[in-house]
DNA sequence: GATATTCTGTGTCGATCATTACAGAATAGG
DNA sequence: CCTATTCTGTAATGATCGACACAGAATATC
């Protein structure tokens, strides 16, 4: 391919705007902010990303793919299916809170819950915290059809439930809470286990 | 007093401007938009209200102190601590769902979940989400001392796992979530009130 | 009724926003 | 080497933002 070759990591840059985005959020990063992160200047950035919204969009599915995927894949760890929701509620509790690295809260759980987003990040963050409740639902049923939890069970009620709890632990996570005052929260909800005695 | 009366309901124009803030955000609701919601020209909100970020704050302590009070209440009724959570569960279930007179979610909630907010609104809204904690906090308490639940409950623990379980209803409100997923997911949640069989 | 005071409406302020024109620089293919 | 192509940097675009200057209108007090 002929022409003047990039100058700067694409990746990097794009890593460098997931932190910025899910530290201030969409409307709250400028792209002033974003060029001063990212260390490009923004004809370089629109060239390479195409507009703020599709930037946001690329740094939203990378989050979903690499620090999101990492803290959801516990829940298919463990032999069972209380301890595959036990473990993505303790790894959600060590990973929320504010760190050396990262901000506090999740991408996920806390983007676009004012409607003062773009319409198209709405759909696709909603769409992403539905296939969270997906996959808590997909878990509870195979748990049901092996017989660890009753057929009565209301599995759908059962995956919300617990989808609240990881939501409200981000929110919390944004208010100060530590990874003690998490994994505590963690551990209460899974006393709600059907069939745990209190 | 002497000089021209005003010509708006000031109290009206607040409940206008606290709609648009809680369906919007801060940064979405612009002056032009509050304007018009609130049927007032800019002068006349700024001689009324001093700034946007004192309108908001106005606005937030008007929701507060009515829509967040009216649930939160609820912690209060009925015999027993477990009945007093379940009353506000179910009334976050009834009353956290987009309805004809109000938006979806809770402005306490959700309000300052990034960082692009000024920093006034974001101590005001940390501080109204942490007394929630110690409401949760000091029924909890007083369950303890009243001998309904055990000397040994992380009573800490527990009132954030309960918030956490608000907090996320109030996310899922946003997301479309019905007043029966909502009631389904509350009703787990007491699943987790210690010495509960399951 | 005169005056001080407070509100309303029009219009606009500088700042900041996302986005892009334009020209120069650096590469690939011929 | 030459040209087409792509990137970089400077600087500017129109739009929108929150906030306000100003003049006219409406009231209270004297």
């Amino acid at each position: 391919m002929a022409g003047r070759p990039r100058e700067f990591d694409r990746d990097a840059a794009l890593e460098a705007a997931m932190l910025l985005f899910w530290r201030k959020g969409f409307a709250g990063a400028s792209m002033n902010d974003l060029c001063d992160a990212m260390g490009v200047r923004s004809p370089s950035l629109y060239a390479a990303f195409e507009s703020k919204e599709a930037l946001y969009l690329a740094a939203f599915q990378h989050y979903a793919t690499t620090e999101g995927q990492a803290v959801w894949d516990k829940l298919a760890d463990g032999a069972t299916a209380r301890a595959g929701v036990e473990n993505l509620l303790l790894a959600a509790a060590g990973n929320l809170p504010k760190s050396r690295t990262a901000p506090a809260g999740c991408m996920v759980a806390l983007s676009a819950v004012s409607d003062e987003w773009p319409a198209s990040i709405t759909r696709e963050v909603r769409k992403v915290r539905l296939e969270l409740l997906d996959s808590l639902c997909a878990r509870l049923a195979a748990a049901v059809a092996s017989g660890e939890l009753p057929g009565a069970t209301d599995v759908a009620a059962l995956s919300r439930f617990y989808l609240s709890v990881f939501q409200g632990m981000a929110i919390q996570a944004k208010d100060g809470a530590t990874q003690a005052d998490l994994k505590g929260a963690a551990e209460a909800a899974m006393a709600a286990w059907p069939g745990d005695g209190g």
